[in-house]
RNA sequence: GGCCCCUUCGUCUAGCGGUCUAGGACGCGGCCCUUUCACGGCUGAAACACGGGUUCGAUUCCCGUAGGGGUCACCA
């Protein structure tokens, strides 16, 4: 059986990757790692890499739509090169090429009606056979149609042979051309279906790799038929090198989509407090990996980033490791810069040179930027305290007894930081022969009415004398009046 | 159903014929650090889907089986 054709790397042309997605109200979390990777590509090989926006789907691309894109891939820094390309604007293109294509007798009209194919798929169904046009106007005079009756443009596929892909990810894919049946190319209103569209368009960006999810390594074998239909009509129909990488399931393994919470990735920024840098990460090795090494800088990406440590399978996403490789990051970032994050979520009460000033001891113990917030609210706490259930149980009266000794203890402190606050209270603990838990806990529960904090030095410290005092006195015992 | 793709710890992955008593990371258990919670350090349990080949030798190559996924519109 002879190859019709063999789409295959030539490595000559300068790289050009593009990323295609259609305006849906939100940058899906799987195309968002298509577009990393086609970026990454292109960066990796000093080539370009380019946007197109597939809003021919008038209904869903609003602006709107359109904007979540932008503001997705900004967040991420996947800043793309030339202006975004919009599929809609260039229906005339493609209706020309499926014009020339029918000049040169390689595609041809069909008459059929919508109710007619619809009617045939149903009997091949019935007759348990390959559901595909049957090619009925092949071959038929068009003179035969009614007098001005509507018409499909569509290409005329090769019958025999088979077409071969080298898929930088896949491997060798070979499809019998029998599989392919003679698809649409313009519609009965002179518009472009999407498999001509995408074809015309990649040619023109002059696109020389297609990265792309593997949904559509079937369309693949379809588009280059009209590559190749075109390559004696016009030049620069080159075969573009395709890679096909594996979709990312959810957590429980089915196809990630918005019921197993294929989040865009707004949400990840907004409702789960992740940070670019982190989901630049995750989605970096997820589907990709450099031996042992998990974590990347942009800078390192770039270096490192190839096909071949693309895998072959499907991998689900985990929440749980985005969310431990985001603490990392935040145990890396710029305390001022989360202290803005933070404030954001936190509203008018923040302070934030305070936040700033506290992130230190505060981001060693967030993954999220949520957490992070959960973890400065008692900071900006109206007294008085509202106390959680555990943090009320650990005042006791014997608590609150101790409270009241250290409050007069230290209000005689002038050296008000977390060194003379540790030395001063820790010497307090030695002379009462007791354990520093015993007074750091009540103590705890006084400052921000929680179990749990930074440490309590670092809490005293962070609030201020006045407003430590305030505190502890709202809770210490004032009979006991040392 | 036809066609196409995939299959290493629960998850992400390393491994590209012998280096594998299969490595790393997340998660999970234990220990250490410790004023709480974290962070950090140490440590433990945990995988080559199954069956045939090929080979002196298969996690690695080939073929089946099973399972999973994708795709079959005048949607994109």
């Amino acid at each position: 059986m002879a190859s019709d054709s063999v789409a295959s790397a030539d490595g000559k042309r300068p790289v050009v990757t593009r990323f295609a997605p259609s305006p849906t109200g939100f940058l899906h979390i799987g195309n968002a790692r298509t577009g990393l990777f086609s970026w990454l590509y292109a960066r990796h090989n000093g080539g370009k890499a380019l946007l197109r926006i597939e809003d021919t789907d008038k209904a869903r691309s609003t602006k709107e739509a359109i904007d979540v894109i932008f503001d997705g891939l900004d967040w991420l820094g996947l800043e793309f090169d030339n202006e975004p390309v919009f599929q809609s604007e260039r229906a005339e293109r493609h209706a020309a090429v499926a014009q020339k294509l029918l000049d040169a007798g390689k595609a041809y009209k069909c008459f059929a009606t919508s109710e007619e194919l619809a009617q045939m798929r149903e009997e091949q169904r019935a007759a348990k056979k390959p559901l595909r046009y049957d090619g009925r106007w092949r071959d038929r005079d068009p003179a035969e149609a009614p007098e001005g009756a509507p018409f499909t443009i569509r290409i005329k596929t090769p019958e025999r042979g088979e077409t071969v892909i080298e898929d930088a990810v896949q491997g060798r894919v070979k499809v019998n051309n029998s599989e392919i049946d003679d698809f649409i190319l313009l519609r009965a209103d002179g518009t472009p279906t999407y498999m001509l569209a995408v074809v015309v368009d990649d040619i023109d960006m002059g696109c020389t790799h297609i990265i792309r999810g593997d949904d559509h390594l079937n369309n693949a074998f379809r588009q280059l038929q009209i590559i190749h239909a075109m390559q004696g009509i016009e030049d620069g129909w080159e075969d573009p090198v395709y890679a096909h990488i594996p979709l990312i399931h959810g957590n429980d393994g089915a196809k990630l989509s918005k019921r197993h919470g294929a989040l865009g990735v707004r949400a990840y920024r907004d409702e789960l407090g992740i940070l670019p840098e982190a989901l630049f990460n995750y989605l970096l090795r997820l589907g990709w990996g450099h031996g042992d090494k998990e974590e990347f800088t942009r800078e390192e990406a770039i270096a490192l980033f190839d096909l071949e440590g693309v895998g072959r399978s499907p991998s689900r996403f985990d929440l749980k490791k985005l969310n431990n490789l985001n603490g990392h990051y935040i145990r890396e970032a710029d305390d001022a810069r989360l202290a803005k994050l933070v404030a954001e979520r936190i509203g008018e009460k923040a302070d934030i040179d305070l936040l700033t000033e506290a992130m230190p001891v505060l981001k060693t113990r967030a993954r999220t930027i949520i957490e992070l917030a959960d973890g400065a609210a008692f900071l900006f706490k109206e007294r008085p305290l509202e106390m959680t259930e555990k943090a009320a149980s650990l005042l006791d009266e014997e608590a609150r007894e101790r409270l009241a000794v250290i409050s007069a203890r230290l209000k005689g402190e002038s050296d008000w930081t977390t060194e003379a606050l540790e030395a001063n209270l820790k010497q307090h603990s030695e002379d009462l022969g007791l354990g520093l838990g015993k007074l750091a806990q009540p103590l705890r529960a006084a400052l921000t009415g929680q179990t749990t904090s930074p440490g309590i030095f670092d809490v005293l410290a962070l609030l201020g004398k006045e407003e430590s005092l305030a505190r502890i006195d709202a809770q210490a015992d004032s009979a006991s009046n040392i």
